[in-house]
Parts: C-alpha cells; structure tokens; sequence
RNA sequence: GCCGGCGUAGCUCAACUGGUAGAGCAGCGCACUUGUAAUGCGCAGGUUGGGGGUUCAAGUCCCUCCGUCGGCUCCA
C-alpha cells in the first residue's frame, strides 16, 4: 500500500512504481526508468487520460499507440483541436461548433462569415504545421460548468455555451494550448509537436446539430496519422478508391450512363451493362424459383388509393404523381401493395402458407437532388424483392430460409464478410406488442440458429416491426447495405388480409418483405467497386475477345467464336486492322477476362492461343479443352450449392 | 432541399490579369497485313451546360436556371 499523499502505478511488466499523487503518467515511466516510446495516450486504473495529466489515483498502467483505436481518435482529434486553433488564428471571428475524430480521420464544424475555398486549405495546413512546430503543450483544466460557460461567453463562442447548456454534470474540462482553449472530453496529445503527419481533405457543408433547421456550419475534413508512410498510404488507398468508382467504370466499360438529358438518377444501361444485368437477374430468378418463390410482375404505376390505403400519400413518401382521365396515379415506389392484391384476389386457406411472391420489380421515388450518387443513390431502381405471407408459427423457419438464400447469393458474387444488425422495436409502432416482442424473438432465434454473430441496435426498427440488416465487406474493407429480413405488422392490417384457419376462422397473416441484393442498380454499383471492373467469368459482360493477327485469320478467328458461342459463351471478334499489341491492350483496358489470339501457327494447327487477365498465357491450346476450362470456371462462380 | 466546388469536342485536359477556342485519346479516310499492353499520315468534330446582363469585346465578370462533385440530411 502507499502511503498517503502518493499513488502507486502499476505497469504491464509487472514493475510497481511510487510516485506523488499528481504526477503524470510520463514522469512515473521515468521515475521507473521506462520510455514512452511511441505511446500516445495511456490508460491507467481503466479510463484513458494523456500522457501529461496529472494522476490522482494509481493502478495498472498501459501505454496505448496509434494501433489502439483509442490512442488513434485521441491522435486525431488532438490534430482537430490544431486545426481549429489555425483556423481561430486567420479568421478571429470563427466560432466553433463541434470537431471529433471520425473513422479514418477527422473534422471540425466551424462557423465562418466568408466561404471557405479548396485554396484556404493548405494556409489553414500551414499555420498548423506553424503550431506543431511550436511544440505547446496541451493541458487539461476542470472546471465548474458555470465557469466554463463564462468563459465560452467572454469569447464569443455561441455554439460552446449552447453544448455547455446541455450538459448535464456541474464539472467539465477544456484543453488548452497556447491562445487556444476548447471544450473537451479528451484525451489528447501531451503537446502539438507530437502531431506527426496529417492533411486536410476537404470543405464541406453541415447542419448545426445535424439538424436541417438550424444553421449550416462548414466542416472541414482532415485526417492524421503517426508516420508520413502511413499518411502517405491511406491517402494512396484514397486515389485507388477513385480509380475504382464505379461512374468512372461505368463509362469506360461501356456498361451504363446516366445523362442530364434524360434525367438524374436514371440509369441507362448500354449493352454491356444490360448483358451484366441480365446475368444477375437470371441468377435470381432460377434461385428464388428453386427455393419456393413464385414470380409475379405488377405495373409501375397504380392508382392513388393504393398508395392511400398502404399509408405512402399519409406519411408523405417521396413518390411521382399525375393523373389519367380524371383518376389519380402514382408511379409506385414499392412492390408491396401489388403483391397483396395477388395474395387477396381469392381467399386464402392455412394450406396455402407460407406463399412467397418475387418480383424483379422496378420502383421509382422522387430523393432529393443532392443525395444522388451514380448506381448507389439514383430515383429508379429494381428491387429484387419478395414478400412471404405465413403464420408466426411458419416464421422462424421462413426467416431462418430466407437468411440462409441471402448468404448464399452474397458468397455466389465474391462476398464473404457481414456484419449483421438487429433492429428492435422502435418507440412508435403499430400492432400488438406481443407481435413484435414476437417477431424480434422469431429473428434473434434465426441468427442464433445459424450461429451468425450480430449486434442488436436497440429501437432501430421501422415502425411496422422489427428488421435484420446485412452489410457486406468489399474488396477495400468498406461496407455496404445489403440484404434485409423485415417484418410488417402495417400493411396486412391496412389492406385487410386474412387466411382461414384450422378452427374454420379467419387470422390475419404474417407478412415478411425480404430482399437479397436490395437494389439491382446499387449492387451493380458494389460489384464494379469491389472488382473493380474486372468480373469474375460468368458476371463479365464478354468473356472471350478473339483478336486475328491479319485479315486472312478473320475467318478462322469467327470458327472459333462461333464454337465458343454456341458453347454459351460471350465472345466478340476485334476485326479492326491495328496491331495484335494494340488490340490487346484494348481488351486489357475493356477488361475481358480471356483474349483469344489467332494467327497462321493457331489456323494451322486448329487451336488457339490464351492470355488472361489473371496473368495466363499460353500458345497452342486446344479449343475443346479450352471451351471446357471456361465451362468449369463459370459453373464454380455461380454455384451456390458448393 | 441546404452549404461549397466544378461544367470547354464522345473522353481527359489547355487557353496570362476580358481581346474573339487548342492538344492527346476515341471517331472517320488512306497506306500498312501485322505474333502478345499504343503503325504512320490526313480529315472531321465545340452557339465553351441553358437563359439573361455588364462591356467596343465574355470560355473568362455579374444574375438566374440545370447538371455534377464533396458533405449535411435521408434511404434500396
């Protein structure tokens, strides 16, 4: 035990120091002969607190670097702090609103009378570098809220008194260094100099508070790192997202446009892309066909009342409206209520259930101008969705069902890592709460089931029941929407359907809206990213290019193509007169898995020569046995059974 | 919808502080008949996103609308 007036600092090596309470963590490392090596905050007795902070209490001591994810936001946001501070000291007038760390980086919410340009960033990196230089030290102060707001008040900084406001507890802390003071949890850096590599991305604008009412701040973006390597790197990582855009991909593949003359958000697909998309929603078919789903096809657009009876007009969804002969339509932003009228166009008896309706089906909602973003965000998409109708006791094995097709379809594309959500009951639904206590047993039971592990966001439900979400892990490590299992104790009540039942009664059905892809449009999007625009074989939109050294291989380069189409492969010939470099470099750049290469040596010998994408290249092959390697690579891919 | 950037030929980009639009690639034509990531020469292609204004003169300055990009917000 220590003695009074000193605290004991435990460290991971099992060494025990003695040092006076007060005394940071970095004078008992070196009381105790130790360094900080490249630590950047540390955690003692639990909580995280900087190097520089004086200790009150002792316990085990742990130094966290920048691979602690914890040590990596303190990192970042004492890099925000530096970046307000610049910004106080070229515009004094700025009042600042709030400046975390966020995932990769950094930003701070500032409210300026002039705009900021792209050209201010690197004055604003300038006189950053011109603090970290300096080396201030940063320190922490506690003190009484009242104090705290006094002193925002004195300083003008409006948005400061108002989080100050709203704080709950009586003791707050700021950090300061050198002029500069900020509200702040912490932890942080001990000094500025120990800010090794950061850059600022970009200007941006934000709502105070997120809220769309209140006044727009701009946001600047940075973000930070322990090493110029490593700063270097993500910034690298950065462009090789740029190289991977899928709008990008898009035109140069020749697979979609979206054109100002034809309108935002609507996707045109040229015949690469239509081929592309044709494949998938072949896949999907022949899967939902083989696990018990019936295809169906409704009109895009239906009479208002519809959308008046599911409750779209009442709560205003984002729908297209207009009007034929004196009756009012809407262009139908949900396949729903189309697939209720199948199920009620006669009555329904328990024998029937569970019913699955599919369909490819093509929605359109109005989304405002500036979310649109290429395939990932458009205002006409097609949903490959399906709605089960069933009893709860069917649910859970309908649920476990539908959750183990997404999985499979997912691993089909080449997506292997989910993470998985459930939503539970929000604080405004309708139905029973038995229903939903219910249905959100009947999900947790499926995921546990599978063994799937997931996290549970608590309310996060629609108000019409509870919902799995799956999100996808591409290629980069970024994640993407995917599929969805929702429960809908909403609509069967407003469209009044019913089943009779065993007892001769009639019960009101189960309905789950499931989607595997979720949009077509968003996940051809996902798909060009994650392989950046180099299929794999049975998605590519022409598989085989079969390029003829001269004009006399012409003929025997369309023999081949035609064995090969009618082995049901996608092929074209290059017949144009340039060089066989040429032509392979336009393949190359087309991104076709297998160029096909003949000339006198192929003609004569009946054979082709094969280069690949993936790195083959090989002279003299024999046709069949390159047809049937083909034929295999295909069959793997899109097997879901393996 | 809101804040800010951007909009020049099919694509990528030039054109000093306002002085009357230019290149590469792609396309077309001619020559070349080619063996593994760009054959050569030539031609054509733009009401500088639309509209309005300032000016002797506007791609360049101002207003407005549209689109687009980065965000906010929202969602498939």
């Amino acid at each position: 035990m220590a003695e009074s007036g000193s605290i004991e600092i435990t460290f991971d090596d099992g060494g025990i120091v003695e040092v006076p309470a007060g005394k940071t963590p970095l004078e008992a490392l070196e009381q105790a002969g130790k360094s900080a090596g490249g630590a950047v905050i540390a955690e003692v007795a639990g909580e995280s607190v900087e190097l520089n902070r004086p200790l009150q209490v002792g316990g085990s001591l742990r130094l966290l670097d920048f691979s602690e994810p914890r040590a990596r936001e303190a990192y970042r946001h004492t890099a925000s702090h530096v970046m307000a501070q610049a910004v106080k000291r070229l515009f004094p007038k700025a009042r600042l609103a709030i400046g975390p760390s966020i995932e990769d980086g950094f930003y701070y919410d500032i409210s300026l009378e002039r705009s900021l340009t792209p050209e201010d960033l690197p004055l604003i990196e300038e006189e950053m570098d011109r603090i970290i230089e300096a080396d201030l030290p940063v320190v922490r102060r506690e003190l009484p809220r009242a104090d705290a707001i006094a002193l925002f008040r004195e300083r003008g900084e409006s948005y400061k008194v108002e989080l100050l406001e709203a704080i709950e507890e009586d003791g707050v802390t700021v950090y300061e260094q050198g002029e500069f003071t900020d509200l702040c949890r912490g932890p942080h850096l001990a000094s500025t100099g120990r800010l090794k590599a950061f850059k600022l991305l970009s200007i941006a604008g934000a709502y105070w508070r997120g809220d769309e009412k209140r006044e727009m701040l701009q946001r600047i973006y940075g973000t930070a790192f322990d090493s110029a390597e490593d700063l270097d790197k993500h910034l690298e990582m950065r462009q090789e997202t740029e190289r991977r855009d899928h709008r990008r991909l898009g035109a140069e593949l020749e697979l979609f446009s979206i054109r100002e003359e034809v309108g935002p958000g609507l996707v045109i697909y040229h015949p690469r892309g239509a081929v592309l998309r044709t494949v998938i929603e072949d896949f999907l078919k022949r899967e939902h066909a083989r696990r018990g789903y019936d295809l169906v096809i409704s009109p895009h657009i239906m009479k208002s009342d519809v959308w008046r009876t599911s409750g779209h007009m009442q709560m205003e969804y984002p729908m297209y409206f207009f009007e034929i002969e004196g009756q009012a339509y809407g262009i139908k932003p949900m396949n729903c209520p189309a697939h209720i009228y199948i199920y009620k166009s006669k009555t329904r008896g328990h024998n029937e259930l569970p019913i699955r309706f599919f369909e490819l089906g093509t929605v359109y909602r109005h989304e405002r101008s500036g979310v649109l973003h290429g395939l990932l965000r458009v205002r006409g998409f097609t949903q490959d969705d399906a709605h089960i109708f069933c009893t709860m006791e069917q649910a859970e094995k309908e649920i476990n069902d539908a959750l183990t097709f997404a999985f499979e379809a997912q691993r089909a594309f080449g997506f292997t890592e989910f993470k998985i959500a459930l939503s539970t009951r929000p604080e405004h639904f309708v139905g029973t709460e038995d229903d939903m206590e219910r249905a959100t047993a009947t999900l947790k039971k499926a995921l546990e089931d599978q063994g799937l592990e997931y996290f549970v966001d608590e309310g996060e439900g629609v108000f019409y029941g509870p919902k799995i979400d799956v999100k996808l892990t591409d290629a980069l490590g970024r994640l993407w929407q995917g599929p969805t299992i929702q429960f809908d104790f909403n609509l069967p009540r407003r469209f009044e359907m019913t089943y009779v039942g065993e007892d001769n009664r009639e019960h009101s059905p189960v309905m789950i809206h499931r989607t595997v892809l979720g949009s077509i449009e968003r996940y051809i999007g996902l798909l060009i990213e994650h392989y950046a625009g180099a299929f794999p074989l049975w998605l590519a939109p022409v598989q085989v290019e079969i390029l003829p050294i001269a004009d006399r291989h012409v003929e025997y380069a369309e023999e081949v193509a035609e064995r090969l189409s009618g082995n049901g492969l996608r092929v074209e010939v290059n017949r144009e007169r340039e060089t066989t470099g040429n032509k392979i470099r336009k393949a190359w750049r087309m991104k076709v898995p297998y160029m096909v290469i003949v000339g006198d040596q192929e003609v004569e010998g009946g054979n082709v020569s094969v280069r690949s994408l993936s790195g083959r290249d090989e002279r003299g092959v024999e046709t069949e046995q390159f047809i049937a390697e083909l034929a295999d690579e295909i069959a793997s891919r899109s097997s879901t059974e393996a």
